[in-house]
DNA sequence: ATCAACTAGTTGTCTATACCACTTGGACTA
DNA sequence: TAGTCCAAGTGGTATAGACAACTAGTTGAT
């Protein structure tokens, strides 16, 4: 499991052993692990380089410190918090998905009221609409509807829309999305949206649109997406 | 700013002056602090201390490493939407609704497994199982069931059940909420959800389930819910 | 039977040291 | 002048050891 003369730190190795156990369900939720001393003795390795390893994975919930007890696995890290803005691929990497895309349409069209209202923008003015279809491990996740206003976005592509958008936005165009605002609401698929989703007609969807604002205030995109109720769950954590 | 004798630890007070020093923008966003070296000589304790500091500072998005150059104040901290950890009561008033309540079931139950985890108490523990239908203008909005340890809350009614339980928490117990985790997911009414939101077997509905953390941490409540998909919708804002 | 003390095992904190990897700027060389 | 090399300073990784704080179970005295 430890490789003393790899480039990689010895820290690392071992949390990514230790994760992956977790992630194979070697170790069970709730399973203490091997107590620091004993991995450092079984290892060769300094305690505090276990400690390091055993930190990041607390850090990332997938372990749990008791004092004076051991050091457990978390309940469950199927459901990572999503503490900030991040994009689907992220959204499913965290979740230890992979992620993919099936772009369904991209054009320009004039925008409607709702919308032009929502992005802020003179109805009729051109928006580009790309729907995806949002596969995590190969399999649909989710179908999102994107409205985005050519004159914010010049440039976009149907070969752009297919990876990452908010890569390009934030590295090509140099804009950072600072604040979004989600409405989450349960619903039942209908049958289009059942076909492409690989799902029964009326099982549970979750539809959640994303209006996402600028640094200046200024709206930069709506997104519409139906994310399968059975594979999706949504997490929000929140303090004060 | 260091005091070894103190019981706090070392890396904690470095941590909280470190911190302090950025809210009170004395070190400015994109300003270096002190070299890991520089500060370890100066409160005359060790590197490795200074780093546990700096880490945890790290870990919050106070603070940004960079190899080679230094350590740096981060450029923007996450703002915290505080919005969010509200009541029922005040949900649906906010949302210009008459909020009400029933009491199904108030009793004592022994802790399983899973909630003992949760609620990180011993399994087979008393804890209050309340479950209660939640009202908006006299309509079934959402069922409820909420699970607290007997030994945090003494003195729980049946009486306060059917109020607020919150305002008994905060007011008459002096427990302050500091943070939460939700996770919500879409699904649809079984036959008992059903009758009792007064909707269609299938009809969708939005699972929710809380955990509330004390000040200090320790979880205090679990709360699942079941809202009625056709009257609700889940507003959050994220800003950074 | 009860309670206190002890013990073994755990994580938490802290030290002192060493070397590696990377960045920067200045000195040196072609 | 332009490029190379080197040295100093930074964070990154790793070691070995020590003692504190806490948990749970056992032992022992009352």
């Amino acid at each position: 499991m430890i490789n003393k003369h790899s480039p990689l730190p010895i820290y690392y190795q071992l949390e990514q052993g230790i994760k992956e156990m977790i992630e194979k369900q070697q170790l069970k939720p709730g399973e203490m692990i091997p107590s620091e001393r004993e991995l450092a003795e079984t290892y060769d390795i300094s305690r505090m380089t276990v400690r390091q390893a055993i930190n990041n994975l607390v850090n990332d919930g997938y372990l749990v410190r008791k004092r004076g007890k051991g050091t457990f696995v978390a309940a469950k890290k199927i459901e990572q918090p999503l503490k900030g803005l991040t994009s689907f691929s992220e959204d499913m990497r965290a979740r230890g998905m992979d992620p993919g895309t099936n772009v369904l349409d991209f054009h320009i069209i004039p925008a409607d009221q709702s919308l032009a209202q929502q992005l802020d923008i003179r109805e009729g003015s051109d928006i580009y609409e790309i729907r995806r279809i949002r596969l995590a491990d190969q399999l649909p996740m989710a179908l999102e509807t994107s409205y985005l206003p050519c004159a914010l976005v010049p440039g976009l592509t149907r070969g752009i829309v297919s990876g990452s958008v908010y890569e390009f936005i934030e590295n090509k165009l140099g804009l950072t999305i600072r604040s979004a605002v989600q409405v989450l609401e349960a619903s039942v698929a209908r049958k289009v949206e059942a076909n492409l989703l690989q799902v029964k007609e009326g099982a549970p969807v979750l539809s959640i649109q994303r209006n996402s604002y600028l640094e200046n205030g200024r709206p930069l995109e709506v997104v519409r997406s139906i994310y399968r109720g059975d594979r999706y769950k949504f997490t929000i954590e929140m303090e004060r």
